[in-house]
DNA sequence: CAAGTTTGCACAATCGATTGTGCAACGAAT
DNA sequence: ATTCGTTGCACAATCGATTGTGCAAACTTG
């Protein structure tokens, strides 16, 4: 336990015990019976590893090993449930796995995420997860060049397999929620309209044409302007709705829980035409059912999506499909 | 852009460069004009670094460099925004000094916390952060044999220098705060109900003399089971109120968001009496004042708290002072 | 043109752990 | 007592990049 500017390694480790570098090696990562050591060395390098304090020093285990059981994720933000949610359960799975996970949080900055694609690289992960990349193609061509594997989450490539929910099918469901119970409790029919993210948007562009469905499947038209997808952030939600002050009774399509916070916002200061508006989001927030107004929220399954990601782990054979995992709808 | 099994190094780029490796090293690290070496060698060899798609191997560069330039740190849970914030502008703030950040979560586990730990040592992190750590001393004592720094926040500690917020000033102002709204829009002066998070636990009981001395501010007297504090869930905390129907007014002091949910499942159950609970919660949602019942949450000031923890990364003089940074107040 | 200086680069040691190989010492079998 | 197998360990090469040092060739100066 002494206390040197320098690390303990196996020399020194070798040296106190009187033994071989290669000894005290074998002895510290568990080989030592293959290599037929006594018991008696290796409890003495034990009790002196443990009493100096000894940590492996993992670049030079690495660099001698062929596999890193290094697995990284890149996401966007942690400023949600939803990415909260797919890196805690993403190192919990990669754990189970015998997998060291590094997250990395790339701000949804394209070159933030190359950079740290390339710097995961680097580290000899041995796969490499883009969630919600805004170019996973450009990382995935990276990564194919170094011999690593990637896999795509959330937004979906060409050079890689993909897993991402399903999201026309929620947000045709979500839609006809939210219709049903305008339809319900304010005895109007439609159209909605749909606030938050961007066209050009994968995702997004999915949602719009599952709420396009639904209201296709109901005969009813949606007029251009009530299409309202002009960026994600809760600012741009609100002041999009800044000058809509409904007369009658309203519904929304919200395309996020941070656009929901801006269309809250601008709900909570309508005053009296408060109760006639209705309101839906394609994502999970536990106050979200407590929030007037709101009729039900698409939860993405996550412990699925990251199931079917981590079976692709290590497939040889990847076809670059992409998988589309159902969400959960859940009314209030 | 060969496609070979291998990944590519400065060997394989010095044999097609006509070049030594230790030329190709110091063109590829910037250093080669302190190396004396010509532009030309340099064009050609990243020519041919960025045709082969080469990335450098950091096990091998890190094992032979002194600095890792690693920053580690340990994160009970992202579920919620006050971690997920923290592990976000770590990140940032990492980045922007030149450090490689690396975050896990360790899921409130003290063996998991202490695995992890151990790990960043191996990979020779400079500086690890424990947050919300269940046994900071275990691994500061860990830390301090390997010569790696280590710091604690959100939680303190003894053998590291500790970042927390000021939890007894703002759980006195918060329980004001409530007790104000209290009698203003119920006509009802106390005593408060404190609800989540455990007794044992430093930030609890710092924050629960802070709701005793905001009674004796008042004079008021609280009862014994007014204390509610065993455990951190949404279902704890509900199932803690579940037989609490309040006749009269009534105020609670809710000790974090997760368990603001139990509460507002419960409040959402309580019929007409509703109207006559006033509730605030020490830690920010941004859906938290659209909540019936919510008149204010205390926002603990995660930028101040890391640029506090930053500047005390590379100290060697430290001393295991407890640094208290003070939370913002947002009444409803 | 000789001596000194600068330019441009290669060589080899090194970081710490892993792993294939070799080799004493010892006991058993003949 | 010789041969053979086993036990218990040490030696040395290796992973890929970094860095101190050395040394030709080219250039400058007198």
């Amino acid at each position: 336990m002494r206390n040197d500017a320098k690390r303990t390694t196996i020399y020194d480790i070798a040296a106190l015990a009187g033994a071989s570098p290669s000894a005290v090696s074998a002895v510290l990562n568990g080989s030592w019976q293959k290599r037929r050591l006594s018991r008696s060395l290796a409890d003495r390098v034990l009790r002196i590893a443990e009493q100096e304090g000894y940590a492996v020093n993992a670049q030079a285990s690495l660099l001698r090993r062929e596999r890193s059981h290094i697995i990284g994720m890149i996401v966007p933000k942690y400023d949600n449930r939803y990415f909260g949610h797919i890196a805690e359960e993403f190192e919990a799975m990669a754990r189970d796995r015998n997998l060291f996970p590094v997250v990395t949080c790339t701000q949804r900055d394209p070159e933030l995420e190359f950079e740290a694609a390339k710097e995961l690289v680097s580290y000899q992960a041995e796969c490499l997860i883009s969630t919600g990349a805004t170019d996973p193609d450009r990382i995935s061509a990276f990564c194919k060049a170094s011999g690593v594997q990637s896999i795509n989450l959330d937004l979906p490539g060409t050079l890689a397999p993909s897993v991402i929910s399903d999201n026309h099918a929620a947000a045709r469901d979500l839609t006809h929620l939210i219709m049903d119970r305008c339809a319900s409790d304010l005895g109007w029919a439609g159209p909605l309209r749909f606030v938050g993210g961007r066209r050009e948007d994968h995702n997004t562009s999915a949602r719009i044409a599952g709420f396009e469905a639904a209201h296709a499947d109901r005969g009813i038209a949606i007029p251009e302007d009530h299409i309202m997808a002009r960026g994600y952030s809760a600012q741009t939600a609100r002041s999009l709705l800044d000058d809509f002050a409904p007369e009658g009774p309203t519904g929304l399509f919200v395309n996020s829980t941070i656009s929901l916070e801006g269309v809250v916002q601008w709900h909570a200061g309508l005053g009296a035409a408060r109760s006639r508006v209705r309101y839906g989001c394609f994502d999970f927030d536990p106050f979200g059912s407590f929030l007037p107004g709101n009729v039900g929220m698409v939860e993405q399954d996550v412990g699925k999506m990251l199931e079917t990601a981590f079976a692709l782990v290590g497939e040889r054979a990847a076809n670059m499909e992409t998988i589309r995992v159902p969400c959960r709808l859940l009314p209030f």
